[in-house]
DNA sequence: CCAAAAGTGTTTCACTTACACCCATGA
DNA sequence: TCATGGGTGTAAGTGAAACACTTTTGG
């Protein structure tokens, strides 16, 4: 399609910040580049929006080729807009992150044939362009927005424990919680359904499931009732 | 210059919220389209990106052709990039909004020549492309963000009273708040400068004058306390 | 029976809310 | 002197934080 606007105009990319939790605590995909620039050097995965394709649902695409999985949650992040971050030419890049399960998909040995690898977020590596800084600002906004919106459920299996939550809550706020005052918050919030099911396999008294009601959380939010944790 | 990445690629503007506050309440500045599409529609300002220039250059100069005004306080909204949001092409439009202050500058015969003119948030018409939805999502953003971070503060004069800045906080908030538990508040912040000056051509007591003290601000948020109202 | 985590209430303290009158000033 | 907004304190209520032991289960 010739273009209606004759204007020259940026390249338009789009980056994901892909977060997963494990036991060991908060872990960010990364891929290996297997050109220039920056050949060699980790990054986080993108590509190029294309015309007539929407941005979110380059966003959409890019993490599936990434991970193979749909339905992730997946949330519009920043737009990086400074004409030296690629050292070609300008390249403007919209920013999301997302949330993936580790627990029930186990993404150990990703999707293609690009090198990729979890990382700590404690312990992410130099990386390509100024996807440090995307980084750090989609970590920093994982966790102001995880006290007040239920975005920290989408890290966790459909059916967890309390304290599976609040491991949860302390690995990305990186701060302990009362086990007690959490779990009378957090129940007295009506979001969580409880589940006559208790979880298997365990060396010890099995714990209760509990899962998020989705339904219920609306309602309140209709309410004007706030989340917070 | 030719591009390095040799892909068709959509079309980049920025668009500009430009909220303003008077004595009426909270206002927003239009413009009337000129051209088609929707000629003669009224728009929130834009333009378009050209190579080279960042994205935040491309916004602050916008800004600055449509109000005039330097130094306004701007700040990244939201990637808005649908494929069929402009009826000739894929373009995709970076959104911005800008708090200025309409009591010390008075905008009300806007720059160039366009047709430009402030708007109750209110009673906003129908504007072209999405820029209703751009409209929503600012104005939420601003109700949201104004009780957690000291934005507020940028559509007051320099110099300004309890009562202005309360009256700030009900229209933007859309409640009304207790005039002592006002003062409390935000006095036990510490973060504004009490001015041994007083308000001038009032037609009852005069009151204290008080500015925003940004340096307190900042190093309260280096230690970790929050604002809120 | 032992190890390991599950589950459970009460008290204290801080902060938020509700509320009404006198004061200073200019017209 | 009157109209207008400026300025001030206290008591009650609500929600957050601190804190330790018993129960259940599998090994």
């Amino acid at each position: 399609m010739p273009h209606t606007y004759d204007y020259p105009r940026p390249a338009l990319t789009v980056d994901c910040v892909i977060f997963g939790l494990d036991d060991e605590g908060l872990k960010v995909l990364l891929i290996e580049r297997g050109i220039e620039p920056f050949e060699g050097q980790w990054a986080i995965p993108g590509g190029f929006v294309a015309p007539g394709e929407s941005v979110d649902a380059a966003a959409v695409r890019e993490l599936q080729e990434e991970t193979g999985l749909k339905d992730i949650y997946l949330e519009q992040l920043y737009t990086f807009g400074e004409p030296d971050r690629d050292p070609r030419e300008h390249v403007v890049s919209v920013a999301y992150y997302a949330l993936v399960n580790l627990i029930e998909h186990d993404l150990e040995a990703s999707t293609d044939a690009r090198s990729a690898a979890w990382f700590s977020v404690d312990d992410v590596p130099d990386l390509a362009f100024d996807h440090n800084q995307i980084f750090d600002m989609a970590l920093t906004r994982l966790k102001g927005k995880v006290r007040y919106q239920p975005i920290g459920f989408e890290l966790l299996p459909k059916k967890f424990t309390l304290t599976q939550l609040q491991r949860m809550y302390e690995i990305i706020l990186e701060k302990p919680l009362d086990k007690r005052n959490f779990r009378k918050k957090v129940l007295s919030l009506e979001i969580l359904k409880a589940l006559n099911e208790i979880e298997k396999d365990v060396a010890h008294r099995a714990a209760r499931l509990y899962s998020f009601d989705e339904r219920a959380y609306r309602r309140l939010q209709r309410k004007g009732v706030h989340f917070a944790i």
